[in-house]
DNA sequence: TCTCCAATCCCCTTTTTGGGGGAGTAAACA
DNA sequence: TGTTTACTCCCCCAAAAAGGGGATTGGAGA
């Protein structure tokens, strides 16, 4: 299954610190000084896996150390190969981006996590963020910007693009949206009415009603099916 | 921006067919007499799009012959580079992929298009493949999968997974929802009464309350935050 | 041609929603 | 300790939606 690509190698590493020790003569015994920065890989798509692999192969200080096709092979892959740097997929079949990260920061708190995915929903970045993610890409990031990420992640940093960063400090000022809240947002995504509602979490209708009122107000929407788009659209409930 | 990777020339092909004609002595005018098959790639995910060109360089008679970030770059390159086959994201900016296939057939009928995308909702499959697309593949094909459907899809076949073609043949089956009717949801979905759709699509309040009885029908479902939910898992409107 | 159906408009009734309030309890937080 | 907040429940009332019926037009297809 794992591609076993060989990297040729190109010299392009350390440009961030020019030391300025210019060495014209290439130890060989240098490489095993500086060993590669170890990467796994986890995402359902294997398209896209093999085009980080591919990326990271023209990075001489980078390895791909191992691929995963979903969330538990992703956990069992990282205990076994403990990389330096994960990339992550949050939606991901057997177990999701999230639940693995919070499986593997039980094992390792400083463990260097950087997700790639390609929903810009505030849900799914606060609750990545949440979690323990260093990191949070789109997939339609270019490339440099990709490596960039690996490097300052593995460096100890972080890297949440701007228009991300906007949307989590956003998500931090405006009021956030409850458990119960999102039961009675599930529902009505069915249909039920404040009534059915009540009836399936054990309250009155009138508290549904009171629920959904408050949660007209923290999405700033004025109708039902106005809160279900836009419910779905932050990744608060799943359609 | 195109990467120019050169193929290392693995001798894989025609693994279909074991015709047991060994020739141990590889004739260099063999090359010119098979001309590759030429692959336009358009998604404007470029890690993705780097794991295709990855992906097809390991393929002796495949070569890429250009890289489109949207959909209108898709239909430039397309004219210029008139490839043999192409995959195409369907989710991309400037240009939706229905609307680069309409574009592209509108010069050639024959032209081979294959779907790639992440996204499995009913209305997209029925949407590419109505708008004349051989194949329909969701990104987490294998590999293999991958490269049998741009064979097949270039040998002037279709390629379309079973479960898909399930979709394909129960949307056919059930009543479609017309343009008028995906208006009204749409509007649904921003919250509006049926009197202010009826303003915004200059028809009566009492109209489009018949057109969303009609819209309850077919989804089969009873109000109108079940309706949105449904035709955005449908794929029938974008949140 | 005739039929089907999308699209437009209308009637009726009952139920649900949306917008105002207020208010008590328990838990979390400063 | 006091304050906030989620959760629960209640009131009233106007507007909208849901569910039922029917009717006309014009175009597409059998």
């Amino acid at each position: 299954m794992t591609s076993k690509k060989k990297v040729a190698t190109k010299s392009k590493r350390s440009g961030r610190k020019p030391t300025s020790a210019p060495k014209k003569t290439p130890k060989v015994k240098d490489t095993p000084k500086k060993p590669r920065i170890g990467i796994l890989i986890a995402d359902d798509h294997s398209v896209l896996r093999q085009g980080l692999v591919s990326l990271i192969g023209f990075e001489a200080d980078m390895m791909v150390v191992g691929e995963a096709g979903n969330g538990r092979e992703a956990v069992d892959l990282w205990k076994q190969h403990r990389p330096d740097v994960m990339l992550l997929d949050l939606r991901m079949p057997e177990l999701d981006g999230v639940g693995v990260i919070k499986q593997i920061r039980a094992d390792d708190e400083n463990t260097r996590i950087i997700v790639l995915t390609t929903f810009d929903g505030d849900e799914d970045i606060y609750r990545a963020i949440h979690a323990g993610a260093k990191g949070y890409l789109l997939k339609d990031v270019p490339r440099e910007a990709l490596i960039d990420c690996i490097r300052r992640v593995h460096a100890g940093g972080t890297c949440v693009p701007v228009h991300l960063a906007d949307k989590l400090a956003e998500r931090v000022r405006g009021e956030s949206v409850s458990e119960r809240e999102i039961d009675v947002l599930r529902l009505m995504a069915k249909g039920k009415s404040n009534k059915e509602i009540g009836s399936a979490l054990f309250i009155s209708g009138g508290t549904v009603k009171s629920h959904v009122k408050s949660i007209f107000a923290k999405l700033k929407v004025n109708s039902r099916a106005e809160a279900v788009a836009n419910a779905a659209h932050r990744g608060l409930i799943q359609l």
